[in-house]
DNA sequence: CGAGACTAGTTGACAAGTCTCCTAGTCCCG
DNA sequence: CGGGACTAGGAGACTTGTCAACTAGTCTCG
C-alpha cells in the first residue's frame, strides 16, 4: 500500500521506468524507503492493472526495452487521498537498539566493537546524505523546499545518533 | 530470525510467558521493537522446537494454563552469537517522510495538518518514554546501564523530531 | 445463577518484503 | 569473433509481520 502510493508519487515528478524507480530507491529516496526490484516490478503491474498509472514502451539503446510508466488522472487523485489521509503509526523497530538493551551477557570489548559498527554505519549514512545536500539545487519550489527538508530530518537524526553512540561510549568502561 | 533473538535475549532477563512477552513489548521494548501476540507465540514454539528454550506449564488462577518459557543453554550460547555477530543493515523505512517527500500536490493547509499528526504521535512518543524513564532505579548493574541508555537514544531522537517538525512549520507558509 | 468482560493461547489467511535465479539483448575488450 | 559484464524486466519460493476469529476457562456483578 505506502510503496504503491511512493511510487505513484514518484511518477507524478516524472515517468520513469521500473529500473529508475529502483535508483531512485537506492539514491534520492533511500533515506526514508527503500525497495527490492522484484517488489517494485510487481507493485508496477499493480499500479497498471487498477489504471493508477500506464505504460509505454521506450525502445533504446540497451537491451529488453525500458517501459515508461506515467501516473494517471485516476492515480493523482489517489496519490493525493494518501498524502492527506489519516497517518499510519509505524512501530519503532531497530535491531541495534535491542542488542544494547539485551547486550548484559556481552563482554565489554564486545560492546564496544557494536558501537564501533553503528559508527561506522551512521558516519556511512551522513556521506551519503551529505553528498545529496551537496547535489541539490537551492529549493525554489515548495516541492522542492519540502523534498530537502526530508534530507534536512535524515541528516539531524544521523547526528543525533552520532551523539548518543558517543555518550554511550563514554559512559562505558 | 530477530524476532527470535529478542524474545531469547528478553527470555534471559527472567522466564516468561507468551503474554508477559506481549506486555513487554507494548511496554519497556516499544521504543525498538514491537510484535503482534500470534507471532509472539509461533516464535515461542519454534524456540522450543529447536531447544533454544524450555516451557514449563504454570497453573494459575485464570484461564489457560500460563506456559513459563525460559531459556536454554543453548538458547545462551545463540544470543551470544548472534548479539556478537554482524550488524544487520536495515533499511530506514519512514512513511511520513515519504509524505512529505511527495507532498508537492497537497495545499498548504493539509501539509500543515500532516506535520500537526506528526507532533501529536511525537509528543505521545515522548510522553511513554518519559513515563518510562521516571519510573525506572538508577542503573547500578551494567545491564540497567545499558538498558537506560536505549531509552535515552528514544528521547534524543524523539526531541530530535519535534525540533525539526518545527523549523518546517517556520518556514512553511 | 447467568451474562458479559477478560485471560492465555492458538489458528488461518494474507500482505509485505527479500533472495535467488532466469531471459534476452547490448556493449566492450582481447 | 567469442566471452564476460552489464542492462531491464521478471518468476518463484520463502520469511516476516498483521488481522481477525476462536477456544476455554475465570471473575464480577446484577
Amino acid at each position: 500500500m505506502i510503496l504503491s502510493r511512493i511510487i505513484l508519487g514518484l511518477l507524478a515528478i516524472a515517468p520513469m521506468s521500473g529500473a529508475d524507480l529502483k535508483r531512485q530507491f537506492d539514491t534520492t529516496v533511500n533515506h526514508f524507503w527503500s525497495a527490492d526490484k522484484a517488489q517494485i516490478y510487481r507493485t508496477l503491474a499493480a499500479l497498471v492493472d487498477e489504471r493508477l498509472a500506464s505504460v509505454t514502451v521506450v525502445p533504446g539503446t540497451t537491451a529488453p526495452d525500458s517501459q515508461e510508466h506515467r501516473i494517471t488522472d485516476a492515480g493523482r487523485v489517489a496519490l493525493v487521498a494518501w498524502l492527506d489521509s489519516e497517518l499510519d503509526r509505524q512501530p519503532e523497530r531497530d535491531a541495534f537498539i535491542a542488542r544494547i538493551f539485551l547486550a548484559e551477557s556481552l563482554s565489554d570489548d564486545a560492546v564496544g566493537r557494536l558501537i564501533e559498527r553503528r559508527r561506522a554505519a551512521a558516519l556511512e549514512q551522513l556521506a551519503a546524505l551529505e553528498t545529496i545536500e551537496a547535489s541539490a539545487a537551492p529549493a525554489r519550489t515548495r516541492g522542492e523546499h519540502l523534498r530537502l527538508a526530508t534530507l534536512d530530518h535524515g541528516l539531524r537524526h544521523v547526528r543525533t545518533e552520532l551523539e548518543w553512540l558517543d555518550t554511550v561510549e563514554e559512559q562505558l568502561p
